[in-house]
This record gives C-alpha cells, structure tokens and sequence, in this order.
DNA sequence: GGTCCGTACTGGTACGGTCCAGCTGGCGAG
DNA sequence: CTCGCCAGCTGGACCGTACCAGTACGGACC
C-alpha cells in the first residue's frame, strides 16, 4: 500500500526522508533566503513533502542546533543571520563543513601503512622507524576542494581500519568502530603558501595562503591520531570568541531597524 | 492514566518532561558512571519514568548533541568521555609575546581620527562615515618585526586617547585610563599573502604566508576596539587546546533558551 | 479613540504505534 | 569443535494524533 507521493521531492529510500528534507532546507536557505526570513511553517512543509511533522522538526532541529535556522515560538522559524558561524574544531571534517551550511564529501588520494615523518611519531608516541596508519585526503565542501589531510593513526590502535570507507567522517569510524572517541586534543595553527602540487591539487594559484593545522587527538590516555591540514584561506576562517563559550544565535530584538 | 508514578521523578508541570529527565540524566552521568559506560535503553527509560519513547529521544538526543553521550546503533548510549570545546584567552600582544619569552616593542606608525572601512563601522556600531581613532602600528618581537597591527576605537569611549603614548600596552591603557579593561572578544582567523608594501615593513618577501586575525573587543556591553593584525607566519603560531566540557549542572529551574 | 478578547496562526510537548537496521549471544548443524 | 543462523536486544525512522503556549490581528465593546 503505497499512497503516491506526488508533489513531494522526499521519497522513501535508503536516505532518510529528514536528510532528504534538510537538504532541501538548506539549499532553499542558502539560495532563496535573507537573514531573518521565514522559511514556511512546520505544518506547510508537512504538507508540502507528504513527511509527518516529527521528520519536519527533525529536519529543522538539525539546523537550529548547527545555527542555520532559530525558531521563536508563535512566530515561525527564521533563517540565522550569517554572522554566527564557526567555532573551533576539534569537530571532524564533515561536521564542521554541515554546520557551516556545505556539503562535505572526501576523496581519498592514498590509505597504507606508512613511517611517519619523526614529529608525527614522536607525537603519537610511536618509536622511531615504526609505521603507523597513513591516510591522505583532498577535503571537499559543495564538491569544491577546501583542505588537505594527512593523517597518521598507530596501526595497533586501529587494526583493519584501511579496509573500511575512509571518505565518511572517520572521527564516527573511530568512535563506533574502535570504541575511539575523540576526548580531548591539541592543535597549532599558522600559516603556509601554496606549493605547486598542493595548488594543482586544492585548485588555487601557486603561492596562495593556506591555514595550516597540525593536531593531535587524543581518546582518554591514547593519541589516536596526528592530523596536518592545510585549508584554502580563501575558503575557511576559523572563528573563536576570547571569552564566553556558546554560540548565541538568539539575537534579542533590537528595533532600530525595520524587520 | 496513571498519575502516581511511583518510582519516577517526572511529572506534568511547568517543566517539561524531557528538561526534567534530561537533568536527571545528567546528574547521573557526572555521579555514578564511568566514561563509556551504557545508560538504561530507551524504552527501559520510558517504562522507568512513565514517559513516551519521544520524550526519552528528545532528552537523550539534547545530550548526545552536546557532547556528553553517544549513541551506538544495536548497541545502546554511553556515556561520552568528554566533549569538544576551547577557549583562547583575551591578551595583549605585550603580554603574548612576553608568554612567549619575547620581549614586545611597537612602532607607532599612525594615530589619528579617521573613518573606519564600513565592515569595522559595522563591528564597533558606528554610523558609517562617522570618524573613530585610527592606530596603526609595528608590533616587534625581540626588535624583529612580527606583525602589523590598525586598531579602531570608537572617539566617544576614548577621549584624548591619541595624546597617550601608543607604543605600550593599549590594554593597559584602556583599562587604567578608561576604565575599559576588555571582558570579552571575538575574532576570526585566516591567512593572507603579504603585499609588497607590508612585507618590506614585516621583513618578509612578497606573497610570504600571513595569519591574519580580526578581532573586536568588547568591554561590557561596550564594543571598545576593532583591530585587524597581520603575524608572520614564520614567526608565530596559535596553539589552541581542545578540551573536554563537562559543563556539568545546568537545568536550572527555568528552562532558558538553550537547544 | 482605546481597550479587550477571540480566533487563527505559529512552534512546543507529549502520547501512541509500526517497521527497519545494526549488534549480540546462544543453539543447533556440520 | 567451529560455523552459521536467528531470536532478541539496541537505536533509527517514521507515522498519526492531541493539546498547550506564545503571537498577531481584527472586530466587538467601551
């Protein structure tokens, strides 16, 4: 028994209908709306894409809580002002790539077992000469290339995690499979130019400014990996308040200007 | 109905149901289990507390997105050993520099009134066009240039603020002449290529690697400073930790604007 | 005119149910 | 003994319904 959905670009399948949604979602925010609209109520989208309220608010509550969207009860739901974007991340790749309204996807360009350079085994606490996971990922977001990962894991740590899908978040790799969640974690930032290959590799000129990370994370007493990044500057910031944690999307209302 | 739910602490109210058993669920996680230790399942929570699965879910899936459980598909949630967060703290350049064992000068290379780009305008809540001190400085390191430093200040806050001498700490000023000591700030941070004319002030090449950093500094509810810096990126580097949270207690009896 | 209140929206909370998908362990077949 | 399968757990994804609580607006009443 199977109603046709007709108008609906939300099907059953092996996405699930509120990913589906808030796809959709995002693409209308990021597309078709201005700060502070409207996007239309939970009972329209009901309607709207044959999906129960429950997967509608599912949908939205994934927004709100990564600050695309802010709800005000009895009034609607309203699309965040841009300003709030990023905090720092210890987050993985794909989360921080979501939360700041992209598409995240990986290409892995090599997965092996390799002698990390002495910084990195020494940072891993690895003696000299062993080798350890290696993992080298180009970093798209809307399928436009945004960083380069090196990764490095102790093999010991992580037995068989080469024949797993490295192109997904690997910190849920980590955490479901290895029992390895990230608790804690260290990192340097600067800043590097582009080399020649690196360039060809993220589609920048030679010589362009890239935000370089180097991080070690860290599951309880273990380091389970070193990660190096190097992200197109023209493409991400990083963004960190000095003082007061939280994000602080609920901008109290300030009448001065017209809404 | 049942209205006496006999072993359960949750009941109709002003409360939410879900808040409620959320802080009963927090309180146990920070008192009586250990890290990756598993919670009841959810419908052994819905029988406990005489509550719908929905309700378990919200409370639960607040939780998980704020980092203190986790849930395993098949296997059950666990307790989270930590969570993702960091702080950098709000310093001068004089005192990080002094952290860093360098010992801090300035070259004060402009100080006047001065319209601010409409973007800084914009951060210190000036009306565009409206004037603001201008600072522009040198920020050297043991006598060898590290960044290149233009602060805006908005006049009002800062009276007779251009007579003082610029080539100190500006915090310190701030906060003994005016009463301003900085509480809170935010910045954002990403890399540029050094122009000609800032690289032969910085003693760099042409197109060297940049950190550049945009930051308001707020005093109260004052927004006293913008400053734009240029670091060389061959000569610093951000070190951020990234901690746990455990932000411990909250579910106060009013239930605030958290999720 | 101004106040008051009902109505018709909005999101918020909460209930019930159903089926699917991943994991685990035990038990029987080989 | 090992292997494979399946029952029985877990969370995941949905559905439908109901009522509460803020918000806005217009029309009835002073």
């Amino acid at each position: 028994m199977q109603p046709p959905p007709q108008g609906a670009g939300v099907v059953a399948g092996p996405v699930p209908k509120h990913a589906q949604l808030r796809a959709i979602l995002v693409r209308t925010i990021t597309t078709d709306l201005a700060p502070d609209a409207p996007i239309p109520s939970e009972r329209e989208l009901v309607e709207a894409y044959c999906v129960s309220r429950m997967t509608v608010r599912e949908a939205i509550g994934q927004l709100v809580n990564e600050g695309l969207l802010y709800r005000v009860h009895g009034k609607g739901t309203f699309v965040a002002p841009a300003a709030v974007q990023s905090q720092l991340h210890l987050a993985s790749f794909s989360a921080d790539m979501r939360r700041r309204g992209h598409e995240p996807s990986s290409r892995v360009l090599a997965a092996d077992l390799r002698t990390p350079p002495p910084a990195v085994a020494r940072a891993l606490a690895l003696p000299p000469g062993a080798p350890a996971v290696h993992v080298e990922r180009l970093r798209l977001a809307d399928g436009v290339p945004m960083a380069h990962e090196v990764t490095y894991y102790p093999d010991h740590l992580v037995p068989g995690l080469l024949e797993h899908d490295l192109s997904g978040s690997t910190y849920e790799l980590l955490a479901v499979r290895y029992g390895l969640a990230p608790t804690a974690g260290e990192q340097t930032l600067t800043a590097e130019s582009a080399t020649r290959p690196l360039a060809a590799l993220l589609g920048t000129a030679t010589g362009a400014p890239l935000l370089l990370f180097a991080r070690t994370t860290r599951a309880g007493d273990a380091v389970v990996e070193h990660t190096t990044s190097r992200y197109r500057a023209d493409r991400y910031s990083v963004r960190m308040s000095l003082d007061r944690t939280t994000d602080g999307v609920p901008a109290p209302p300030e009448p001065r200007s017209s809404t």
